[in-house]
DNA sequence: TTTTATTGATTGATCAGTCAATCAAAAATA
DNA sequence: TATTTTTGATTGACTGATCAATCAATAAAA
């Protein structure tokens, strides 16, 4: 029983949480979710903290699955980065209630070390998925800095995602972060001369 | 009185909450760091709620203000696109306890209501300022885009910044987000034949 | 029987919010 | 001027609600 219940318990609260849009949900509310006692998440996971950590755990082990499946699929450095930045903006990642998720856990990661050491983790990987690829097409130096500037713009779009404020869909958030790309390719690229009228435009989605 | 504690009250607990990364912080924390009882805050404010709403308003005015009068300083387009990048960045909006204070309203966002209207009008100016000035220098619909995607970039930074792993400074910041605009204004000009070899660069911060 | 799963009942702590009481300064009155 | 009254500022003490966490008891399975 104890897995069964443990990942129940876990989904249960990825979803209070996401619904709720914070980790001030209580265990009540968590094991009601799930159909079984308060005491009983007590019982499997200890603490709330603990059960907590293993939810965003959770998470990012999904995010980590899809994007080496994503990975895996994609042929060239280009269509690797088209990947991950597909992958980011995936449709389970991008529910609201999802969105609300990570953006509680990152509220929470200014208390919680653990929970901090995770999303550290989480901004690394993106980092260093996007700087791979960039280095077979661009120097070192140059490569750092658009894998850090994509890596912001796909948080971003991310959180003000949680606004629905101007709802920007799944696809213009994938051609805003492609349009980057391809413009800093373009503008970094270390020889531009040998293929000047056809700039780095592996994807659809370009500006206008 | 009454305007001064007011104040002390509000100023206390964007204090209280950007040095505990949390909404979660008590009536009378803020109390304390006002120095007055949590009576006395009650009395002014009728409920924690209240306050906390306060509390982003006074921070959104402060930005406000601040952009106002960078933006007055600034004479064409192209430096109050500057301008608004380097008011979002500035020191005082950088500090690790804004930074926390801000993510915590984002949070929070998700279950007040209000707090949600004061956020979405932050993303809206921000859009709109950036927009305002892209469209006297693109089409419109190559303008939104970038409003779009630069404003994204800005919050990006700003919630990396968070984690504290990988601190991108201020400089670099402002830097990652001129070159997006650069590159993009580049690829996106309407007459880019008239000024082949001397592309937007009005700014520095440029790649490499 | 022993072990595992499960829960109801309870505890202890924490907080937002209330209230009646104090204190001080200003205003009114003598 | 001296006095009383009124008003606003301020607080300590208290209440009610909420919750995480505990534990002893029960049911079920091995």
């Amino acid at each position: 029983m104890e897995p069964v219940r443990r990942k129940a318990l876990v989904d249960a609260a990825l979803r209070v949480i996401g619904d709720h849009g914070s980790l001030a949900v209580t265990m009540s509310d968590i094991a009601r979710q799930a159909g079984v006692s308060p005491a009983l998440a007590h019982h499997y996971f200890g603490s709330k903290e603990q059960l907590l950590i293993e939810t965003i755990r959770s998470l990012l082990r999904q995010l980590r699955s899809d994007t080496v499946a994503a990975l895996r699929a994609a042929r060239t450095p280009r269509a690797r980065l088209s990947a991950v930045i597909r992958v980011s903006f995936h449709a389970d990642q991008f529910a609201p209630e999802t969105i609300a998720a990570w953006l509680a856990f990152y509220a929470e990661a200014q208390r919680s070390e653990e929970t901090r050491r995770f999303l550290v983790i989480y901004a690394r990987r993106l980092r260093s998925n996007l700087l791979a690829d960039l280095k077979a097409l661009l120097p070192a130096d140059a490569a750092e800095r658009i894998a850090e500037g994509a890596a912001a713009m796909i948080d971003g779009l991310y959180i003000r995602q949680s606004l629905k404020s101007a709802p920007i869909g799944i696809e213009a958030s994938i051609a805003l972060t492609e349009d980057y790309l391809n413009a800093l390719l373009a503008t970094a690229s270390p020889s531009p001369r040998s293929e000047k009228g056809r700039p780095h435009r592996t994807t659809q989605g370009q500006m206008t």
